[in-house]
DNA sequence: GAGGAGTTTCCTGTTT
DNA sequence: CAAACAGGAAACTCCT
C-alpha cells in the first residue's frame, strides 16, 4: 500500500530525533540531513554542524502545525515552514518517507523567501516545483489559508518521488537504489548503488558464462532447487510498505499513474489492466527496495491474492486483474482522472 | 523462539 | 516464438 501517513506526525516524530546540517552557499539554501539517530544532544559545533533540537529550545515553541497559516511569511519560524512542507506534501499526496520535509530543516520564513525556483528544485526535482508554485501563491495575505492545495489548485499534476526514480533511471542515475540499497554481499555495510549491483550482477553472470565455457560447455547447467535461495537476503530491513495489492489500488487512485502505468479496465466491476507493467514491478520494487522485482513476481504475488479474494482471475484477458470482495478502497469518484476540470 | 501471513524467487508447464 | 498465465515449492521478512 502507498503509505499516506500524515506527514506531520513523521514530521513531528522525526524532528525529536533528527540532527543536521545546515548547508549554507551560495547555491544552497536548503538544509541536508545528515544524521538520523536518537540521540538529541550530539554535540555539532566543531564541525559547524547545527543542533535542530537546540534550535527548537531556542525557539521554545510548542509545535503547533498551524501557526503559519496565520503568519506572514517573514514570521515564520523554522517549525512554520516545516509543517507548511509537511502540509503541502501531504496535500500533494507525497509519500511520508520520501518527503522532503528535513530538507528544509533549519530554514525559516525569511530564508525560505530568498530562494527561488532552482533552489526548491535542487531539493527534490519532482516536489519542488510544486511546492514552489505554492510558495508563491502563498505570498497573499496569510487569511483564507486553509486546508493547503485548495487555496491555490496546482494546474499541473504533482509528481511523485517515483518521477525522479524514472527520470534518474533514464539518465543512468537511478538514486532511490543507491540511497537506500545495502550490497547483500557487503558485510562491511557500505551501500552499492543499483548501478554498480546491477553491473556486478552481471559481471557475475558474466562470469559464470566464461567459466562455463572454461569448464564445460557441453555440460547442462546445474539444475537450482527449487525455492528462493539462501544468499538473496537483504540486510537493511525495508520500510513497512502495506501489501502489494494496496499499493495496486492506490497506483490506481493516482493520477500519476493512472491511466499511464495502470488504468481501469471497467471501473465498476473493479477490473484493472497493467499499461507498462514492467514499470509497475519496478516501482514495487523500488517501494521495498528490491532492485530484482519484475512482472513475472509480482504477477505470481498477485496470483497469490485469488485464493483469499482480493484479487479474482480474469479469464481469457492478458495483464486484467478484478478486485474482489476482499479489497476494498477502490472506488474512487474519478476513475481513469476522465472527468478532471 | 515459534508460527503464520505475505511475499519473493525459481521452476515447469500451458495458453494466448 | 515470446510473453503472459497458472500454480507448486521453498526461502525469506515481518509481526504477533
Amino acid at each position: 500500500m502507498m503509505d499516506f501517513q500524515n506527514n506531520f506526525d513523521y514530521f513531528r516524530n522525526e524532528f525529536d530525533i533528527v540532527s543536521v546540517m545546515i548547508r549554507q552557499n551560495s547555491n544552497d539554501c536548503g538544509a541536508k540531513m545528515l544524521m538520523h539517530n536518537n540521540d538529541p544532544y550530539l554535540n555539532f559545533e566543531d564541525s559547524g554542524l547545527i543542533n535542530i533540537n537546540e534550535h527548537l529550545k531556542q525557539e521554545n515553541e510548542y509545535i503547533n502545525i498551524d501557526c503559519w497559516r496565520n503568519k506572514a511569511i517573514e514570521e515564520w519560524t523554522c517549525t512554520d515552514v516545516m509543517a507548511w512542507v509537511a502540509a503541502e506534501a501531504d496535500s500533494l499526496r507525497v509519500m511520508v518517507h520520501d518527503s522532503p520535509v528535513h530538507y528544509f530543516i533549519g530554514l525559516d520564513g525569511i530564508r525560505l523567501k530568498q530562494m527561488d525556483e532552482d533552489d526548491f528544485k535542487n531539493i527534490s526535482l519532482s516536489f519542488g516545483p510544486s511546492l514552489y508554485r505554492r510558495f508563491q501563491n502563498l505570498k497573499t495575505p496569510p487569511l483564507n489559508r486553509g486546508v493547503p492545495g485548495l487555496y491555490h489548485m496546482d494546474s499541473s499534476p504533482s509528481q511523485l518521488p517515483y518521477e525522479d526514480y524514472f527520470l534518474k533511471e533514464e539518465s543512468g542515475h537511478n538514486n532511490y537504489y543507491s540511497q537506500n540499497y545495502t550490497d547483500e554481499t557487503n558485510s562491511s555495510g557500505y551501500s552499492c548503488s543499483p548501478v554498480h549491483k546491477s553491473l556486478a550482477d552481471n559481471e557475475s553472470g558474466n562470469d559464470s558464462g566464461i567459466e562455463l565455457e572454461h569448464v564445460d560447455i557441453n555440460r547442462p547447467p546445474a539444475k537450482r532447487r527449487p525455492g528462493r535461495p539462501k544468499g538473496s537476503r537483504r540486510k537493511k530491513k525495508p520500510e513497512k510498505l502495506g501489501r502489494l495489492w494496496e499499493f495496486i489500488r492506490d497506483l490506481l487512485l493516482n493520477e500519476n499513474y493512472c491511466p499511464r502505468l495502470i488504468r481501469w479496465d471497467n471501473y465498476e466491476e473493479g477490473m484493472f489492466q497493467f499499461v507498462h507493467s514492467d514499470e509497475v514491478a519496478k516501482l514495487w520494487g523500488t517501494k521495498k527496495d528490491n532492485p530484482h522485482m519484475n512482472y513475472e513476481k509480482l504477477s505470481r504475488a498477485m496470483r497469490y491474492y485469488y485464493k483469499s479474494k482480493v484479487l479474482l482471475p480474469v479469464l481469457g484477458r492478458r495483464l486484467v486483474y478484478k478486485f474482489g470482495p476482499t479489497a476494498t478502497g477502490w472506488k474512487t469518484s474519478n476513475p481513469n482522472f476522465s472527468r478532471r476540470g
